[in-house]
DNA sequence: TTGTGTTTTACGACCTCC
DNA sequence: GGAGGTCGTAAAACACAA
């Protein structure tokens, strides 16, 4: 099922599936339609993100037994409406002839049509509760060089630009904007820059590390070439003939290790990588669908963002850290707030994400 | 520009589950 | 045994005040 914007030129397409509550009386199952009456967003949820502008992910959206009014396209509207539920259902508004209506709460923050994330909407209509999911579509990947800008016009129109980075988005992407080198006259992305020299002397650290093989590849567009679908544990061969300083099967840049019993040493050019704002973007939006990433949606992921199926879950996995983090500085405020009126313990807390459900994974 | 604090990748250790 | 989980941490990348 598609659903066009056509007023903001913008498609999102979508895919629907329904949840509990269905169809136990008997009456047909009612379909996400946009023309009926949103609920509030759940503003509090994603406080963590500054930018709320691109966080309604997940939003109520109800319709009702009545006939639809005129009301709230959600799709088309581009300011999200939000129903005050606290009035009775007797009341109206000058809003909307709807009985079951209350205030129309405007919301200009939330513009769905400058949203460029997908959004989870939750239907409910007496036993249904339908989820329908709307993808805009995405910028293009790091790997599409026709919406590259050239090396020439880039430094022509920047020459005091450090090339270090080419993350050059037409638009601020709403997860990372202070990660993005945004600047309006440039009407398309940048060119990667070209591969650093790969004579320098790796420098090396104390630390005890066993670097994958995309720690010694000299650049990241290479690494996104390469690491399609490859997943290189620390023991890997790779690695093993990098510890016997063995160069007979690879391209890595040797580095001999700083103490030869455990032989562990990063590049400093090569520590991490720092993923592009596509990238992240991506993974955001997997994450916000679910916490923990089953092995289909990794292998799939890995293949769209080119990025390692360990790199992913890995990411989900800091992901994870970061929100329980947040949660239990949330709790932590919270807590704080209510000292005065409460002498109860803290109830103990998982910091808001269920547990990893193997089964699922391995369905 | 520099110092400092925070966030982001990536890993090892250790755990549970199948 | 292998996969993926959390936890703690390293170090690069980043933000920002002075």
């Amino acid at each position: 099922m598609n659903n066009n914007n056509n007023n903001n030129n913008i498609h999102y397409s979508s895919t629907m599936s329904n949840d509990h509550e269905t169809g136990t009386s008997g009456e047909s199952l009612r379909m996400f339609d946009p023309s009926y009456h949103p609920y509030p967003p759940q503003a509090n949820i994603y406080s963590d993100y500054p930018n709320a502008t691109s966080k309604i992910e997940a939003f109520d959206y109800n319709y009702w037994p009545t006939p639809a009014t005129t009301t709230h396209n959600i799709l088309t509207n581009p300011t999200i409406t939000v129903l005050d539920q606290t009035q009775s259902s007797s009341s109206s508004s000058s809003s909307s002839s709807n009985p079951t209506i209350e205030t129309l709460v405007p919301v200009s923050s939330v513009q769905l049509s400058q949203l460029n994330t997908s959004a989870t909407i939750s239907a409910t209509h007496h036993h249904h509760h339908i989820h329908q999911h709307l993808y805009p579509p995405s910028p293009p990947t790091c790997n599409d060089p026709s919406t590259w800008l050239g090396s020439g016009n880039y430094q022509s129109l920047h020459p005091t630009t450090n090339p270090s980075s080419y993350r050059h988005y037409t638009t601020p992407c709403p997860f990372y904007s202070s990660n993005n080198f945004y600047d309006s006259s440039q009407p398309q992305w940048t060119q990667p820059p070209p591969p650093p020299p790969q004579t320098a002397i790796p420098i090396k650290f104390e630390s005890s590390y066993s670097p994958p093989s995309y720690f010694e590849r000299s650049n990241h567009i290479n690494h996104c070439q390469e690491q399609i679908s490859k997943d290189e544990p620390s023991n890997s061969p790779q690695h093993i003939n990098w510890l016997k300083n063995d160069s007979s099967s690879t391209q890595l840049i040797q580095i001999p290790p700083k103490n030869p019993l455990n032989g562990k040493t990063r590049t400093r050019d090569k520590y991490r990588i720092v993923y592009t704002d596509q990238q992240r973007y991506e993974l955001e939006n997997e994450f916000i669908i679910s916490k923990y990433i089953s092995i289909p949606r990794k292998s799939a992921l890995s293949l769209t963002l080119s990025l390692s199926e360990r790199q992913i879950k890995i990411w989900f996995q800091n992901r994870r850290a970061k929100e329980r983090k947040l949660n239990k500085k949330r709790q932590e405020i919270s807590s704080t707030r209510q000292l005065n009126n409460s002498n109860d313990g803290d109830s103990p807390s998982d910091g808001g994400l269920e547990s990893p459900n193997y089964y699922q994974n391995y369905a």
